[in-house]
RNA sequence: GCGAGAGUGGCGGAAUCGGCAGACGCGCACGUUUGAGGGGCGUGUGGUAAUCCCGUACGGGUUCAAGUCCCGUCUCUCGCACCA
């Protein structure tokens, strides 16, 4: 009797969206559980199998909560804004609204293959108007609250792409998108400021469950750190040199002082520094420099010293020497330091190859080798002499620092604003007016939204222009504020914007009035769990979070926090073992797995090849046996016999099988509940048959892994109700154990035998018994007994010597 | 360099509190069924001739008992990377 599989999940799938049993209500006296996973970026490729790994985990325990009762949203969507579909515009000449339709429904198609329970009423698409309208919506009220700005500063910049990138996108020096060397350049771009939300993103994780790892990773990326802020006088001149430092505490041993070689004060002061062209060949070689050599090189220290321009330490008055080096960041503190290279490795280097001063502050260390950075107490430091310990050294300095007016307590972030444009054309418009009289004037909400012109050259200008600018009748409009003449805005918002507030959409679609109505947004609450990539919780996650705690202080939202729980899935690698990749050739294509084994077994599969958090390779003999198991529970009703109960053989594995795969799924361990229903169904052959009440709880367990098959089954048995909504099964805690139980009876530790005994027995007796067995006996013959013990429901440990 | 995680058969991986190491699956071997097989069913499968003994990256330690706890070393993966 074959399972025909193709026949099964085609019916299934229709009548689940016939009866709609997947679609939340809005209403409803149920308690909610919203799941949420990342919606996918609808790419020419199609979809992924992580893609099915990634859905399949929430898609488990949001099928196993509507069989426990509860009003489920597990919905999704396509994040359409991006580079890849404009690319691909580009190169074909077919409108990106054409190719993102295309492959959206290319994407619905195979996500509806595979069976998933998503709500398909609540589908949202980032690049539609009724969307991206509330995207701009939210740009704006961030405007006028300030937190949306414009600065010319140094930008990343891929000549390739021809496109302004965020620091995110640009890390290690090479374009996200292209992998092409990226350089610095001068532009007025749009920024959010996510640092003044810094510490609000970080005191709320301490609210959320989040995965250690992923919690971690975002304190990494805020960077939060403590230290000072002092000033430093520049000899002859009014000026202070105003430095960060985390360590106030070795004030006394800086020798020397750096600055970034794009320091401004530099060139404001030119006249003073008498080897100035030496500071212009500097910068000139630190442009050239690549990525690799700044970050490879980094004991090689390089620099030039400023002539005539000399620095005085303001606790104890002596003069000291400054340089340019590109050790030191613009971009973080002041874009200045002091060097204490007694207790700084980097300025230990510098000092070494320059000849400057080393001297010591704290002893413990041994500064002729190398800095020393541990704690010590204190030296040649005035009144910090004799101090032991770094907090106090540091308390003290900073009184003294205030009390002086030379220097305060600070803090830094490594997090910097977010650079919040594009110059491209796939991309939401920034909805502002540059007016010549009034300045920057927001689009009118109730001109939202403004629309993305439709045009037939999407191809950036050279000069980094978005394509937009190139569009007459877009640019020139009246200011909404004066009615003269002004011209828009011509960059669009980065590919991270629309999904910065996706969950939110999927409350309530298809509102026009607002993003969606505070009573559904009451009802639906926070996110309950949250599953996606581990590549996504830096960035996305954390302007997310940025952007929801922005609504949630003008009153937008109801909770400070989107997200209760995160977790993360593990990558499916190539059956080489390495990541899936097109130009490796390694790539499994989800859509041949469901035509050659059916949806059951990819879901199963995906599952069951290992621990979902972690990476996995792909291996199409596992998928066989996967298939293998789906058939075998196929073949069940050939040994269907009759019985409304449990057989007295099975009822404690059934009892215990359910409390296992009803644990594992919270847990995210799938593979050991696809394990126990494998054991079970093992179980079930040995023992023959399997009564009507056995195959109904155990297709039950099942049915969020491999929904097809099971609901066909249930057809089999003759329930009418869909399997998808009847009740979870639930065990008795008591049958969960045997009557008899086997323990092991070890002599010194060592297995020696084992036996069968009552599971309810008494230490005494347990170890009375297993002192009769023949080889016991015989292994503690003449010899004395040291210990004994019986550790319940394991093991008898006789010691002997 | 810093931070986090991991190292278990031929392979993917199991193993609440320290309590039979290797669940489950793959692969392999043998048997059986079949006209045939990337099929079905059955048996076996860490090493070893062995019921002994050895075995969870390596070296020590604690314990009646260690994959699990402690100290030290090595390797790999991921994240950050001159962050002052």
């Amino acid at each position: 009797m074959n399972y025909d599989f193709k026949a099964a999940e085609k019916k299934w799938q229709d009548k689940w969206e016939e009866t709609g049993v997947f679609n939340a209500e809005d209403n409803s006296e149920k308690k909610k559980f919203y799941a949420l996973v990342e919606f996918p970026y609808p790419s020419g490729a199609g979809m992924h199998v992580g893609h099915i790994k990634a859905y399949s985990g929430l898609e488990v325990v949001s099928r196993k909560r509507r069989k426990e009762g509860y009003n489920v949203l597990f919905p999704i969507g396509f994040d359409a804004y991006g580079l890849p579909t404009e690319n691909y515009a580009i190169k074909t000449g077919i409108h990106p609204r054409q190719v993102t339709d295309d492959n959206i429904a290319k994407f619905t198609s195979q996500l509806k293959r595979v069976g998933f329970s998503f709500d398909w009423n609540r589908v949202i698409d980032t690049t539609e108007e009724g969307y991206y309208k509330w995207t701009q919506w939210i740009f704006l009220k961030m405007f006028e609250n300030g937190l949306a700005f414009r600065d010319k500063t140094l930008v990343n910049y891929c000549p390739s792409c021809k496109v302004v990138l965020s620091n995110e996108d640009s890390q290690g020096g090479k374009c996200d998108i292209c992998h092409n060397d990226i350089v610095q350049k001068s532009k007025d771009v749009w920024y959010l400021r996510i640092t003044e939300y810094a510490d609000k993103l970080l005191e709320g994780l301490e609210e959320v469950d989040y995965l250690p790892n992923v919690k971690l990773q975002q304190e990494n990326w805020i960077g939060k750190s403590t230290g000072a802020f002092v000033n430093f006088k520049v000899k002859n001149t009014e000026e202070t040199l105003r430095i960060y430092t985390t360590r106030p505490d070795t004030l006394f041993g800086v020798t020397f002082m750096v600055m970034a070689p794009e320091h401004p004060m530099l060139d404001q002061y030119k006249d003073r520094i008498s080897n100035f062209s030496e500071v212009e060949n500097y910068r000139t070689e630190c442009a050239k420099k690549t990525e690799f050599e700044r970050t490879q090189l980094v004991k090689d220290k390089t620099g030039v010293r400023l002539d005539g321009f000399v620095g005085i330490n303001p606790v104890n008055g002596k003069e000291i020497p400054i340089f340019i080096s590109d050790y030191v960041m613009m971009g973080y503190g002041t874009g200045a330091i002091m060097a204490v290279p007694a207790h700084d490795q980097r300025d230990y280097d510098f000092a070494k190859k320059f000849g400057i001063d080393i001297i010591e502050v704290i002893k413990g260390g041994d500064i002729e080798k190398e800095a020393y950075t541990g704690d010590g107490e204190m030296v040649n430091s005035d009144y910090l002499n004799g101090y032991t310990d770094k907090k106090s050294s540091i308390a003290r300095v900073l009184e003294e620092l205030e009390k002086q007016g030379i220097g305060e307590k600070g803090v830094q972030y490594k997090m910097k604003d977010w650079a919040f444009n594009r110059q491209r054309y796939w991309g939401e418009p920034i909805p502002i007016v540059h007016c010549p009289k009034c300045g920057m004037v927001p689009v009118p909400y109730e001109e939202l939204p403004l629309l993305l012109p439709k045009v037939e050259n999407f191809e950036p200008g050279s000069d980094g222009e978005s394509p937009l600018a190139k569009i007459d009748s877009f640019v020139n409009c009246t200011c909404p504020k004066c009615g003269g003449k002004a011209k828009r805005e011509t960059d669009t918002m980065p590919q991270w914007a629309g999904s910065s507030w996706y969950f939110l959409r999927y409350i309530d679609p298809k509102n026009t009035e607002c993003f969606a109505d505070m009573e559904k947004l009451k009802y639906w609450g926070q996110v309950d769990w949250y599953n996606g990539g581990m590549e996504h919780v830096t960035r996305h996650l954390i302007y997310s979070r940025f952007w929801h705690k922005f609504l949630y202080d003008i009153g937008a939202v109801p909770t400070s926090e989107p997200y209760a729980k995160r977790t993360a899935q593990g990558l499916i690698l190539g059956p080489d073992g390495v990541k899936m990749s097109k130009s490796r050739g390694n790539v499994i294509d989800p859509n041949d797995v469901v035509d050659s084994f059916g949806a059951d077994v990819l879901r199963t599969y995906v599952l069951f090849m290992g621990d979902y958090e972690k990476a996995a390779p792909w291996s199409e003999d596992s998928v066989r046996g996967c298939k293998r198991f789906i058939d075998r529970v196929w073949n069940l009703q050939t040994i269907l016999a009759d019985g409304d109960e449990y057989s007295e053989k099975l009822e404690v594995a059934f009892n215990k099988t359910i409390k296992k795969v009803s644990s594992d799924i919270e847990a995210l361990k799938y593979n050991t509940a696809i394990a126990a229903l494998m054991t079970l169904l093992n179980d079930i052959y040995d023992a023959g048959s399997v009564t009507k009440k056995e195959l109904s709880t155990f297709i039950s367990l099942l049915n969020p892994f491999a929904p097809h098959i099971t609901e066909e089954l249930n057809e089999v048995l003759g329930n009418k109700e869909l399997l998808a909504v009847s009740e979870w099964p639930s065990y008795d805690e008591a049958k969960c154990v045997d009557a008899t139980i086997e323990i092991v009876v070890q002599i010194n530790g060592k297995v020696r035998t084992k036996m069968n005994i009552p599971a309810e027995i008494s230490n005494e007796d347990a170890i009375a018994l297993a002192k009769e067995d023949e080889r016991i006996k015989e292994a503690i013959d003449g010899k004395t007994i040291v210990k004994e013990l019986y550790v319940k429901g394991r093991l008898v440990n006789i010691v002997v010597k």
